[in-house]
DNA sequence: CCATGCACGC
DNA sequence: GACGTACGTGCATGGT
């Protein structure tokens, strides 16, 4: 017989923490479901992990308790719960009955007494209990069967705490944490305790006497007069916290254990509740994806598969949907056609696309209207097929990300069914995910195919009306749509890469490594596995007893901060960072570079996400190019493998000097920083000679690298605290330079405060190219969050501007190469970089181009400047 | 298969 | 006064 296991859920205290945790959510009906969705998810976790057999859900009563008989102020001076979490507490009750989950509240009385209470119960039948909770007073519950998991940050992360957990987290037993509570109280509950007592005291006393009786008993052994004052003016008060913090375990709890039975059951009541409140990612982990196929299913679609394509099938504007069956699209066979126009829906086997000199003629046209999903993805896939498609006038997921960022833009069947057209499949339901992956056959692909291809239709009109009402038509037509294939010939046309050069490297790196290893092993009197930082961190902190400087929530932390912090302390640590340096370079720079050459052209095609950055950024993936080391010479030595793909070609860089502050210089017209940039003033300099109030002789280098850390923390956005470090000062230094760079920069101060004030009004910020940020966070009343929005508000315009800057350089770029009828190709974006591969008969035209084109790609009031470098492999071009 | 810790670039 | 703090991608580990 299974022995019962009882878990307790303090229902109020998780859907607190839930909602403040999580954004603020809400379903197309204007329903906010934050806390519901994180109460779900914790739900979930917990009946995953722990397997009950009985689970209960307690909720506090009324406003009024017991305990106010004690004392009026209990839970005094608490803020009002929101109203957008009370809205959400009677759907929690439906979630937990679709769940089969039994909640409960006694009038009168906390969750904590019906938790102590059954609790009790539970384990005088030897029961195993968990009690779920934020709330560190429960501790005083924990004992041999009746373990507390304490919830830590976020909503499913929780401390497991047995009594001896406890024991080594407090120095005392668990029932001595209402002795604990009663000396130095609980703001929270508004608890008085003994004023001037805090944890560090209260600990001190309960270990000497036991507990608050025991220190009364013997208050004249209590050392420090002013601490035995306190005591003895507040000794009521003292019992009268005692009592508060207790847990009534003789609450008057009808619900007898047995009904708190529970059988984990999906039941249809419970996915239709997750459908309503837009839970998909949770209709995904209880299996019901199926019943997500369904629904579109019910819809019947009508389509053709067409075995011959005439001129009448083509009609303009058309959607076109090239599917590819890899996952990267540079690999993988076209899977087939979906086409959808207004004389109806189609599929196009490849087959017969391939070979239809007409369908072949209308994808080459520049004039026929195609509108599609991701143009990029079938640009560059017909070109592996000598394909060249043209006339691409929409882009379904572009023109999404730019109306929202973040949302969720490279699944057709998200979009869709924001804009309530529900009959697309989403690709992992169709194609089923990871290791399920399957290839279907032509019939069942045919229709999802044309359903897309439908879908892409349909979305056009809903998607161009957005992007008028928010002014991002140009940013959309002039910018994103030509730059999509821009990057569709960059990333076809590839980086040559030496396979010996990254061979060898690899070689040199492996005796390096191997040496250090066993180097380390001897250092450390045994061997282990160097990459593990769970065993690194048993051999630093356990067997050498070095230091703990910081701690993760799986244990020590290794990082290389740390690690420089610990140097000094014994000498295996220089060889570990090292270690790290040269494994990294190994594994993720040679071999996993080694891994992407393609083998037909020895070259390697990235691919670069160009919907997916919340601030209009690029990213890189399938290699990421944009993350190849320049910093430390060994990593930097990376890039040699990096070749013009003819002889005497050379690597062509040319990089943009500080574009973000310029940029911030521009939007905020700050005279001081406009002034410095046309002076063509070093601005790190100038930063520290006004933040320091000093003469540029006097700037020194550390005030320089200070001055050259905070403006690094305005283009990153980062917080004080990051600041303080980078820098390894104080959180508080930090914050005082950052008020002297704003003193200093009245103009960007002005900025600051203003971007904050129209980001609470519109909910959104824009780029100089009207791209678009929402932030639902900034009206937050969680600080945290508010101040992150805040930050972010701040930045984006900035990172986002230098983004649009480079975008349309790449645009103007393209043409101009064209214009001037160069064999140059552009190769790379690294965000403040572009990378070109030129014959050397080119490089004086580069010389005066490049620069032309980047420098003038927008208007500013301040000059942008590019620097450039050329040379036989990418690392030379420095 | 997923979360975690770590490290690389801008 | 606490909170947990730039954005990306990719690797190895260690749990399921």
């Amino acid at each position: 017989m299974l022995k019962n296991k009882l878990i307790l859920i303090d229902g109020n205290n998780v859907a607190f923490r839930a909602f403040f945790a999580l954004p603020l959510l809400n379903t197309d009906k204007g329903i906010y479901t934050n806390a519901i969705y994180g109460f779900a998810t914790m739900l979930m976790k917990i009946l995953e992990t722990e397997k009950p057999t009985h689970v209960l859900v307690a909720f506090d009563a009324g406003k009024k308790t017991f305990r106010h008989e004690t004392y009026t102020e209990y839970k005094g001076g608490r803020q009002k719960t929101p109203p957008e979490l009370s809205e959400q507490f009677p759907l929690i009750l439906e979630l937990l009955t679709k769940f089969g989950i039994k909640h409960y509240q006694v009038e009168n009385y906390e969750a904590d007494d019906i938790i102590g209470t059954l609790a009790a119960k539970a384990g005088q039948a030897t029961w195993d209990v968990k009690v779920v909770t934020g709330d560190k007073d429960f501790l005083q519950l924990a004992n041999d069967q009746v373990e507390i998991a304490l919830i830590r940050k976020g909503i499913s992360d929780v401390e497991n705490y047995k009594p001896s957990d406890v024991q080594e987290r407090y120095g005392i037993d668990p029932g001595r944490i209402i002795d604990l509570k009663g000396l130095m109280g609980d703001s929270s509950d508004n608890i008085p305790g003994v004023p001037g007592v805090g944890e560090k005291t209260a600990i001190k006393l309960l270990k000497q006497f036991g507990t608050i009786e025991g220190v009364y008993e013997s208050i004249d052994d209590v050392s420090g007069k002013k601490l035995k004052e306190k005591l003895i003016d507040h000794h009521e008060q003292a019992l009268m916290s005692k009592k508060l913090a207790t847990i009534d375990r003789e609450a008057p709890v009808t619900l007898s254990l047995e009904e708190c039975q529970y059988t984990f059951e999906v039941t249809s009541e419970l996915i239709h509740l997750f459908k309503e409140l837009e839970f998909h990612s949770l209709l995904d982990r209880i299996g019901a994806e199926e019943t997500i196929d369904q629904n579109a299913q019910d819809e019947a679609f009508e389509f053709e598969t067409l075995s011959e394509i005439t001129e009448d099938h083509l009609e303009s504007p058309s959607s076109l949907i090239v599917e590819v069956t890899d996952s990267n699209y540079h690999y993988g066979d076209i899977h087939g056609i979906g086409l959808s126009n207004k004389t109806g829906s189609y599929f196009i086997p490849i087959k017969t696309a391939l070979s239809s000199e007409v369908f072949r003629s209308w994808l080459e046209d520049e004039k026929t209207e195609k509108v599609v999903f991701d143009g990029k993805e079938d640009t560059v896939a017909l070109s592996w097929r000598e394909v060249h498609l043209k006339g691409i006038m929409f882009d379904i997921q572009l023109a999404s990300y730019l109306i929202d960022p973040s949302e969720t833009n490279d699944d057709l069947a998200a979009i869709s069914n924001r804009h309530n057209l529900s009959y697309v499949y989403s690709d992992d339901a169709f194609y089923g995910k990871g290791a399920k992956h399957r290839i279907s056959g032509d019939e069942e692909l045919g229709e999802h195919l044309a359903r897309k291809a439908r879908a892409c239709l349909e979305l056009l009109p809903l998607l161009q009306k957005k992007l008028d009402i928010n002014q991002q038509t140009s940013l959309f037509n002039e910018l994103e749509l030509p730059l999509s294939l821009v990057l569709a010939e960059m990333e076809r046309m590839g980086v040559k890469t030496s396979q010996d050069t990254l061979e060898q490297m690899g070689e040199e790196l492996s005796r390096k490594l191997t040496e250090i290893e066993h180097n380390i092993y001897e250092l450390a009197g045994t061997t282990f596995n160097l990459n593990s930082p769970k065993q690194l961190g048993e051999i630093l902190f356990e067997k050498l007893q070095l230091p703990v400087i910081k701690k993760t929530k799986t244990g020590y932390s290794t990082s290389a901060d740390v690690l420089e912090k610990l140097a000094p302390q014994h000498e295996m640590i220089p060889k570990l960072l090292d270690y790290r340096q040269l494994g990294k370079l190994k594994s993720t720079y040679i071999e996993g570079l080694l891994k992407v050459i393609h083998p037909k052209t020895g070259r390697i095609h990235t691919r670069f996400n160009q919907t997916l950055t919340q601030t209009g950024r690029l990213s890189s993936i399938d290699p990421n190019l944009q993350n190849i080391p320049i910093r430390l010479e060994e990593g930097r030595k990376i890039r040699k493998a990096f070749l013009p793909s003819k002889e005497d070609w050379v690597i062509f860089s040319a990089d943009y000097s500080q574009i973000e502050l310029r940029v911030l210089a521009h939007i905020a017209q700050d005279e001081q920083l406009i002034k410095a940039f046309e002076n063509g003033m070093d601005i790190h300099t100038k930063t520290a000679m006004d933040v320091f109030g000093v003469k540029e002789e006097d700037v020194t280098s550390l005030m320089r690298r200070h001055a050259k850390a905070v403006n690094f923390g305005i283009v990153y956005g980062i917080s004080d605290y990051g600041l303080s470090q980078s820098l390894g000062i104080t959180r508080k230094e930090a914050g005082q330079f950052i008020e002297a760079y704003l003193d200093s920069f009245p103009g960007v101060k002005k900025y600051m405060e203003d971007v904050v004030k129209k980001a609470k009004e519109d909910g959104f910020v824009t780029t100089l190219l009207q791209r678009r940020r929402y932030l639902p966070d900034i009206r937050s009343r969680n600080f945290n969050r508010r101040s992150f929005a805040e930050r972010t508000a701040m930045n984006t315009p900035i990172q986002g501007t230098a983004a649009d800057i480079i975008k349309q350089a790449m645009v103007q770029m393209s043409e101009r190469l064209a214009e001037e009828q160069l064999t140059t190709n552009m190769l790379l974006q690294v965000h403040d970089e572009l990378i070109f591969e030129a014959p050397e008969d080119e490089i004086d035209k580069l010389k005066r181009i490049v620069p032309d084109v980047m420098e003038n790609a927008v208007k500013l009031d301040v000059p942008l400047k590019v620097e450039y470098a050329y040379g036989p492999t990418w690392y030379d071009a420095k």
